[in-house]
DNA sequence: CCCCAGGGCCCGT
DNA sequence: ACGGGCCATGGG
């Protein structure tokens, strides 16, 4: 049962579980507290409570409705994953996760960042740039605009800890003011030459390219793979232990796990992640 | 102290 | 096209 209203939206459903969402790795902006959750995108906040039984989330009801891509039916997805290797335990006991409809340009951002990092520091390097360059409105910082990133220079990415990445940063975020790149683009084409298009970006290769398409552009036949899926791989293909190209890696996965293959790493990486 | 993290860039072959 | 070295940072 998903019922929106004007302020909030009411969920009963096995398929939406927001410890599962926040914490898959496919968002950094969001912490509980008091057993709420707060999951922030651009510039709004939802909150989630669970009242009898009954998750409530409050916030931009329009907007928070797409961003959890409540019109989607996970049942039938999770159903068409069910008999593929090694994800039944996943499916069985991480039901709740949904790929969240995120922000271009937030996402775009947070995985230059993620690069070589580890996930409390992606957090925290990207609390302080909405601390930064955001705006406070009732107590939380929103997402910086185009406009905001743009007026900071690499020294500022420097000094909030982004390391090697602040160039990375600066250079995509000129990119994209220049015009030479349109971030609405990739909605519109096929996956491969979306792929292509983002990784014109500096900082973007394609493990982050991956991320991207999958997180926000609603791209689900990828399959980003990072350290934690290497693992995965050489038990799916224990024949193959030669083989570490992640090109290849991620071909036979997305072969393996099909036109659902990115939703199917999530539910994978989370998995792999809590062993 | 070393090792590692949701890797990508740059430079040689 | 490919492989290897290098890159800041902080937590374990």
């Amino acid at each position: 049962m998903i019922l929106k209203e004007l302020d909030k939206i009411i969920i009963k459903d096995e398929f939406f579980d927001p410890k599962e969402i926040c914490t898959c790795g496919q968002v950094f902006r969001y912490r509980k507290e008091n057993g709420v959750w707060y999951i922030n995108s651009r510039d709004k906040q939802a909150k989630i409570s669970l009242e009898n039984d009954t998750y409530v989330i409050y916030g931009n009801s329009d907007y928070f409705y797409n961003y959890f891509d409540l019109n989607n039916d996970y049942s039938s997805i999770n159903e068409s994953l069910n008999n593929k290797p090694l994800i039944n335990n996943a499916l069985s006991s991480l039901k709740g996760i949904r790929i969240l409809k995120q922000d271009p340009l937030e996402t775009i951002i947070s995985f230059i960042i993620s690069a070589n990092n580890h996930i409390p520091r992606i957090k925290g390097i990207i609390e302080r740039i909405c601390a930064s360059l955001g705006e406070n409105i009732d107590g939380y910082y929103t997402f910086p605009t185009i406009d905001k990133l743009k007026s900071a220079d690499k020294s500022f990415f420097r000094a909030i800890g982004c390391g090697y990445r602040d160039e990375y940063l600066y250079n995509t975020i000129s990119l994209i003011t220049n015009s030479e790149f349109d971030i609405n683009k990739p909605y519109s084409m096929d996956t491969e030459s979306a792929k292509s298009y983002l990784m014109r970006l500096n900082g973007v290769g394609p493990k982050v390219a991956d991320c991207i398409l999958l997180f926000a552009y609603q791209k689900y036949d990828v399959f980003p793979v990072d350290t934690w899926i290497k693992k995965l791989y050489f038990r799916l293909f224990p024949q193959s232990p030669l083989n570490t190209d992640p090109k290849i890696m991620r071909t036979e996965l997305v072969n393996t796990y099909g036109e659902y293959a990115g939703i199917a790493q999530q539910y994978l990486f989370y998995s792999i992640r809590e062993e």
